[in-house]
DNA sequence: TATTAAACGATAATTATTATCGTTCGTCAA
DNA sequence: TTGACGAACGATAATAATTATCGTTTAATA
């Protein structure tokens, strides 16, 4: 398990290794976001960051976001962020997700086997349902662009493809 | 399973007990809806809808889709539509949603067993990895509001409390 | 320390979504 | 069946989230 203080020295290193400047910015966005167990959205970490740089803009805390994620310091929590995708289908089931052109295929519940979860971290939580998502490549895409070379081209495949 | 006609059949029943006027516009959204194995987005529905009814608006589309979710008759596929929320934790890990303040808690990897899937439909899809998303009512909004009283209080869980 | 490209702040533009408002149409009682 | 009325419609303005632009500043490095 990587500490706070593990991450926020290898900050400097990292950006290093990518070529990114290492700036006042860009150190402090970083470090509430790992600072927070939350899962902030941009607009809560420029609020956060304002504290210590007042003078900062919100376009500068979306770029950074972006470039971090880009570079995989950051990760998007759902691959559904963005517009709103409907379901019509009211039989309980689950989805698969291709990371490359966004599709959603459906999965019956009945495919999976039970979920077991150990213990619950954050006591009082009454569970609704478990929600399971594949996420992968789908053949259309795969049959496109057979191989994404690495870790790296993981990155490009935020954006959409179809 | 429920088959399109039926669902189809059910629709103007369904907006009658609901209180709803059963449009024209209503019918063909719903119908689009039902007819695809995709999760489309609301513009993709106005596309397909307006070859049908060429004068229809999108604010018709939208509106629809809101009060269709509102009754149940539609899900989004995910909770986590609308802004971008961020993840710093660089270890393998799943979330815990509320579905009332939309609040987001990590729970590692080692707390859940081994997903068992069956077989895929989509063939040629390359897996790389489950996301599996504990979704229910945080202590803080259960202690806040203890009881949804039926299953007709879970439309207004769409919205926001925190 | 001087050069230079990258990053910054301010702000305009874009996209997704919601709200407004005058007109039309589905519902239901007569 | 018709007529009244409120709900739903289409057009469009407003808002919110995000991205792009552009002139200025700053980090990297020679």
């Amino acid at each position: 398990m990587q500490t706070r203080e593990s991450l926020q020295q290898q900050f400097e290193t990292r950006c290093r290794a990518l070529g990114l400047a290492v700036t006042h910015q860009r150190t402090v966005i970083y470090g509430e976001l790992i600072a927070t167990g939350e899962h902030p959205t941009p607009e809560a970490v420029y609020e956060r960051v304002k504290a210590q740089i007042p003078a900062i803009s919100l376009g500068t805390v979306y770029k950074n976001v972006k470039t971090f994620l880009d570079a995989g310091l950051l990760k998007e929590v759902s691959l559904h962020h963005g517009t709103l995708r409907l379901d019509a289908n009211t039989e309980p089931h689950h989805h698969m997700v291709c990371t490359r052109c966004r599709r959603i295929f459906d999965i019956p519940e009945t495919e999976f086997g039970p979920v077991h979860l150990k213990n619950l971290p954050e006591s009082g939580f009454q569970i609704d349902r478990f929600s399971i998502e594949v996420v992968g490549v789908c053949g259309a895409c795969a049959a496109a662009r057979p191989e994404s070379s690495g870790p790296g081209a993981s990155a490009a495949d935020n954006k959409r493809v179809l």
